[in-house]
DNA sequence: CTCGTAGTACGGTGACCCTCGTACTATCCG
DNA sequence: CGGATAGTACGAGGGTCACCGTACTACGAG
């Protein structure tokens, strides 16, 4: 079985962190995850990228310590890492996720950020 | 009297204000304003850069709708636009903030915990 | 008016990041 | 075994960013 290289929590760091969730995709990913549907396999999600890109991206939030992934079969579990999260950085994520909801909704800034991809 | 062009608290973006905090240097920035010491000037804050890389990261800022500025003969005032910055992403400055406090002590930020806070 | 201070504009450099295509590995299924 | 699926490795290209030095502007003090 191979293995992925996660983060300690006292290791996840601010920068990291804060790089990582500040690329739209990423956010759509997290999102996702925080959306009730944890356990999805990469290509469950429908990002406007190649295979290449995807994987890339979920590296960065593994290695943010943002979510963690773990094999079964061919495929790989994505789980939001939200309670070591909130342990190491109180508040970040809900409020990263709620802002990210609340901009969804509304203003054109949005629409001017997706459709920039 | 010059301007500064800042974002209306509508046309704050997401995408803009993680991007700037995700730069250790600018956390330091709105750090040191968050710390009660607002309306400083900029050359009040000791960062490891030059003068016109300040300019950079402070602009940075203001676009980003994080700061205000506005002239005071030839210094300028800086302030965090943290009620606004709540209204539109609450929480999120709040948890940052907090996120680079417990940092600054350490990755290992069990034991020193204590010491500032 | 002249000087000093605070900050900006501009150009350049090196690093990093997002993106992609292609080739590859690992696992499951028939 | 052979094929299909899920993801990785690798390298390259294009864009953005942080940083700097130098030259410049705006304002206040003397």
């Amino acid at each position: 079985m191979r293995s992925l290289p996660h983060p300690d929590v006292q290791e996840i760091a601010l920068d990291q962190v804060l790089s990582a969730l500040a690329d739209p995709i990423r956010r759509v990913i997290v999102s996702q995850l925080a959306g009730g549907h944890d356990d999805q396999a990469c290509i469950a999600f429908d990002l406007p990228v190649t295979k290449s890109t995807s994987t890339h991206h979920f590296r960065v939030l593994r290695e943010a310590g943002i979510i963690s992934q773990r094999y079964r079969g061919t495929a790989i579990l994505n789980c939001l890492r939200d309670e070591e999260l909130a342990e190491r950085f109180p508040g970040l994520l809900d409020a990263v996720l709620a802002a990210e909801g609340s901009e969804v909704q509304g203003t054109t800034a949005t629409a001017a950020a997706a459709r920039r991809l």
